[in-house]
DNA sequence: ATGCCAACTTAGATTATGTCTAAGGTGAGA
DNA sequence: TCTCACCTTAGACATAATCTAAGTTGGCAT
């Protein structure tokens, strides 16, 4: 997507198009890896020493309220954001923690007996099992390369 | 479950049944409104003043890793947990946060032909929307009583 | 029975993540 | 050209989680 389109989804939403957000905005529509705040904020410094943690983290909470990008369910504790472009599932691997993205089919809803009076606006599917790197191991090593850290309790 | 019910579950994965761990399971059980760490420390550290907050955090650990007890993902920053009894899905609403438990029934799993290698354990659902308070609202004022702060950019 | 050792607990320090504060910059429209 | 709402910023602060180093406990080998 280019510039002047991102300008427009931005100015859409009543979003001003300052060079700071449009970057935010840019950089998560490059990625689909469901990047953190920290990550996003380390890319986007890198790209513009100017663009400041604080800003980042104030842009990624308008886009979100804006609609412009999500932020992702995860059992991890920093949060994690993707610039909603077509609907997708997702997969996490029980055994590194990755997340990965499993192509759009539709669920279907519980019944409206189970919802009472709740309104569903959409229904994603959360996948738990082993990614395609960790299913060959099954229970052998602990843990693949780069993954949480996962040190348990491991003593002296 | 009783005690001694507990105590065995405990038993049967490895881990020794001791009072600050008993507590700890026991309370998760009794409790299925996904308490944060934090919650479940307060509560089990006032019921009984020797369990310390890293002994809680550990235990919580534990007790995932052997498979008694679920991180859920939520959007929050603070963990949630989860004594794995019946599944179930989660509904989250859009305008309070609150996360609640919507009763199970079987989801389909993306094609084998969208999974390549992974191996499945379980497909949960993410359903969200505007929870009962909520939904009469509809977009009214933005927040109700207690739920997630959102005091936006309000500036000066 | 005793001593060992791994599992466990603990208080407090430390790290990681996110938010707030107070000040200043920017630009569209009066 | 003034103004005011919107925006950015550095750094302080808050919150959530983990680590460290020391002590406790209990099963078990001797």
């Amino acid at each position: 997507m280019d510039a002047a389109a991102i300008r427009e989804k931005l100015e859409a939403t009543g979003l001003r198009c300052t060079p700071q957000r449009y970057t935010v905005m840019s950089f998560l529509m490059a990625h689909h890896d469901h990047p953190t705040a920290a990550e996003i904020f380390a890319a986007v410094n890198t790209a513009d020493p100017r663009l400041s943690r604080a800003t980042t983290y104030n842009n990624l909470r308008d886009l979100v309220e804006a609609g412009l990008v999500r932020e992702v369910a995860t059992e991890g504790r920093a949060a994690r954001y993707d610039a909603t472009g077509e609907q997708h599932h997702h997969f996490i691997c029980d055994r590194c923690g990755k997340m990965e993205d499993i192509p759009w089919h539709p669920v279907p809803s519980p019944t409206a007996n189970a919802l009472g009076k709740r309104v569903v606006r959409e229904c994603e599917l959360i996948i738990r099992g082993l990614c395609t790197q960790c299913a060959p191991h099954r229970r052998t090593t602990p843990k693949p390369p780069t993954s949480k850290p996962s040190n348990h309790r491991s003593h002296n």
